[in-house]
DNA sequence: TGTATATATTCGGAATAAAGGATATACTTA
DNA sequence: TAAGTATATCCTTTATTCCGAATATATACA
């Protein structure tokens, strides 16, 4: 039970659903999600260490850069793809998310210094 | 964005979910919900009034009772029925709860006092 | 009308969770 | 080694959630 209560608790926050309709479009470094959000990067890892631990997301370090992404297990093939795809794709703040996703991708993927200059 | 986090808010607690798991098996009256989970009437009321309002389940007055079930929508065909089907059915608690469902039901549906005598 | 019953709501307190600034950690590179 | 960067953790404050006893509400029936 303690195992689905920390599934449903991580889905039952706004900005945590925010980032895994962003991981269901790509994975993505740490920076770029809190560069996407416009949020404190306190904030958007204590987020992300939530989903790591509901076994919602899973991390993968490449030296100072760490890349989120969703786990393809059980609860994902079921209650994690209706959630994305029948519900937060309707809404118009996941909508602007993934937009700016987007336009972040196009350009070199990192933290915030490798990509100053950009306008 | 705050209809589907009610959603997800009131699938991440316990008693709710074990509710969620009784009327996936049967619409019931608040106090077979009550003895079957051995709960504080006004503890079931209120998780029941969270499930309401989140449209996960709905009522219906006959006169005294109040009879809840599951509601049959988007969110019930996709998250609610996995939920149940993949996740609670092998939760031990909530088999035990389904076995209290088949004794309550099969003596008269009601109120405690339509079923004194019973042992 | 008065009593009993089923359910909902209120209330105060305990527990949990959220925030974000500050700091720590860990890795990279000059 | 020293400085810089990406991420995680700590800390304090604030907000939210849960509990169950008590009370309120609404219906049934003698």
């Amino acid at each position: 039970m303690k195992e689905i209560l920390n599934v449903t608790s991580a889905l039952s926050e706004e900005i945590r659903l925010r980032i895994i309709n962003l991981l269901f479009e790509s994975e993505l470094y740490v920076c770029e999600i809190v560069d996407i959000l416009g949020l404190p990067q306190s904030t958007v890892s204590r987020h992300l260490t939530i989903l790591k631990n509901a076994n919602i997301a899973n991390d993968t370090k490449s030296g100072l850069w760490v890349k989120y992404s969703l786990n393809k297990n059980r609860i994902y093939n079921t209650i994690i793809k209706s959630l994305v795809k029948e519900e937060l794709i309707n809404i118009q703040k996941c909508k602007e998310d993934i937009q700016k996703l987007k336009e972040r991708l196009v350009k070199d993927r990192g933290c915030k210094d490798n990509c100053k200059g950009e306008e």
